[in-house]
DNA sequence: TCTTAGACTTGTGAAGAGCACT
DNA sequence: AGTGCTCTTCACAAGTCTAAGA
């Protein structure tokens, strides 16, 4: 047991009563008297912790939902190889189709990509088939794949009848196996579906891309629930690779997948009490590393000048890992023996210091803590209370997007960017030539009433009066969508948002100025920070 | 001390849903 | 009602971290 998890496990047992709320109403008042509790007696993250590491007490699920069965084509769609029609067996048949449905996409035409689908698909096939087919050149799947797309049009095409009752199917589906309860309380879970066989489509130029990835069978499975609960029963003819009982873990479930050998788990919804209190956890421990960080920079600026050079490298990696996150990896991982930059360290090693130097302080820490802080600041010094809410929600993005940018989380420009521009500009173009139409109105109408004043020529006044207001406003609001858009081009916001921002910061920012929370987080968001939102208040500061 | 297994978080493409426009 | 666009959600690959094993 290191510090870190007592750490956490100290957190977590501070906050029992939090806990206990947790699925209810998230209870304000017991996250604030809690977190007084939590900064006072610091020797208990040393205590030996009654936690261990446990995540639950009682887990009951109904196990992963498996991919539906293998659906032959019909006898008039047809392989062609050579220019000749092949009926094949069908697991050839199934690893055919996965290739058949990916042929507009730019990884059928990469070289590795091919090769190693045909070497894993002639292991399918065959010893007739296999004899018979010997080069992918001479492989023809353009009929294949003509019958999946018309068959996606028909289902496009289908009435609204008809698609309802397929949702109401897949609800049935998730309500049945997309929940599980934790600790007596239903929770949603994330990946409920075993993932369905298919090509691996590794990114990049990964050595790997195009191998079968396999269909996934009860036998390799395993299963962790709860002893007394009730054990999810295997599909028919099947048994579980395993049943387990761990609760020092959070997983369902979990295999093992063929490509490149990787654990697969089933875990639970980020808006769980679980991942909750975990993402809290994260953020804490980064205020934490605001309080320390000024003596860890200047201690490894110290070490850059240390006689042993093992120190010296860990205080270069550290300023790295500050600053340059990204490049970190880059020396770290390409180990080739001549030009290892950080020869005489590792992560472990690294990470192990940074645990010394602050309880729960890893490499990623930083990351968050940069973030965070570079979000506070930004919001404070961008938004003013006279502001409009849409001034207000621009600071807002222009706060995320210098994140965005320091976190290095760029994006393509959208395919469709230009002309979506082009379309708000058009928008705006129109708007402005309403605008100076109505200003004229204005203007006659105020002629008129100078001249000679009525209640009729009053009114007139008044009425274009609010018409010109409207549509400035208007106006104003489509130009600030234009800049905002403008900037955030080749900017990718959502993963700072979800995974580095202190949700607090958010949620405070919104009640100091009184922007409802719905424009800065979607639903999905808002499940996500349930915690934050509930729990914090306008004076917040990361 | 180095490597790997295992668990969990983060990053990103793509399908799907919903909406405005015609 | 169909079309095209945008935003949401899903899927799953990739990265990080710790502990255990060699």
């Amino acid at each position: 047991m290191n510090k870190y998890s007592n750490f956490f496990a100290n957190l977590i047992c501070q906050s029992v009563k939090f806990n206990r709320s947790w699925s209810a109403v998230y209870s304000l008042r017991f996250y604030r008297t809690n977190v007084k509790i939590k900064h006072e007696p610091k020797a208990r993250w040393e205590e030996g912790n009654s936690n261990n590491g446990i995540k639950w007490t009682t887990l009951e699920h109904k196990g992963p939902l498996f991919p539906p069965e293998y659906e032959p084509l019909p006898n008039n769609v047809s392989f062609f190889y050579n220019g000749n029609p092949i009926k094949l067996s069908l697991p050839a048949e199934e690893v055919a189709t996965f290739y058949a449905k990916m042929l507009d996409h730019e990884y059928t035409t990469k070289s590795s990509f091919q090769e190693n689908f045909f070497t894993d698909w002639r292991e399918e096939m065959t010893v007739e088939e296999r004899e018979q087919i010997k080069k992918l050149s001479k492989c023809d799947f353009t009929h294949i794949n003509k019958y999946f797309l018309d068959k996606s049009e028909e289902k496009k095409a289908m009435t609204k009848e008809q698609k309802q009752v397929l949702k109401e199917e897949n609800n049935k589906l998730t309500e049945e196996y997309g929940f599980c309860e934790l600790d007596g309380h239903r929770e949603k879970i994330g990946n409920f579906r075993v993932e369905p066989p298919g090509l691996f489509r590794g990114r990049g130029e990964h050595p790997k891309m195009g191998k079968m990835k396999k269909r996934i069978q009860p036998e390799e499975i395993t299963i962790n629930c709860s002893k007394g609960s009730n054990i999810p029963v295997a599909p028919k003819g099947h048994r579980w690779r395993k049943v387990q009982h761990d609760n020092t873990v959070t997983w369902l479930a979990s295999w093992v997948e063929n490509v490149q050998g990787n654990f697969k788990y089933v875990m639970l919804n980020p808006s769980s009490k679980l991942k909750g209190e975990k993402d809290w956890q994260k953020y804490e421990v980064a205020r934490k590393l605001k309080l320390k960080v000024e003596t860890i920079r200047r201690l490894y600026r110290e070490d850059w000048k240390n006689r042993e050079m093992k120190t010296r490298q860990r205080g270069v990696a550290l300023y790295f890992i500050d600053k340059v996150f990204k490049n970190l990896k880059l020396f770290m991982e390409n180990k080739e023996p001549e030009d290892d930059l950080f020869d005489r360290i590792n992560t472990t090693y690294l990470n192990k210091y940074l645990n010394q130097s602050m309880p729960g302080l890893s490499a990623k820490v930083f990351r968050t803590f940069n973030a965070s802080t570079t979000l506070q600041e930004q919001l404070n010094k961008l938004t003013t209370a006279d502001m409009s809410l849409e001034e207000k929600l621009l600071s807002y993005n222009r706060a995320n997007r210098a994140v965005a940018i320091l976190c290095n989380h760029q994006r393509a420009a959208p395919k469709t960017f230009e002309k979506s521009m082009q379309n708000l500009q058009d928008k705006i173009a129109q708007k402005q030539q309403q605008l100076d139409v109505a200003k004229k109105e204005l203007k006659e109408a105020q002629k008129e009433h100078k001249k000679g004043g009525t209640e009729r020529t009053r009114k007139l006044v008044e009425k274009t009066e609010s018409v010109v207001k409207r549509l400035e406003e208007q106006l104003k609001k489509l130009q600030l969508q234009m800049t905002d858009r403008e900037e955030n081009k080749v900017i990718a916001l959502g993963t700072s948002k979800l995974n580095y921002l202190d949700p607090r910061i958010s949620v405070a920012w919104c009640r100091k100025f009184n922007v409802p929370i719905e424009k800065i987080y979607n639903k999905t968001q808002r499940d996500k920070f349930a915690w934050a939102i509930d729990m914090t208040e306008e004076d917040f500061q990361f």
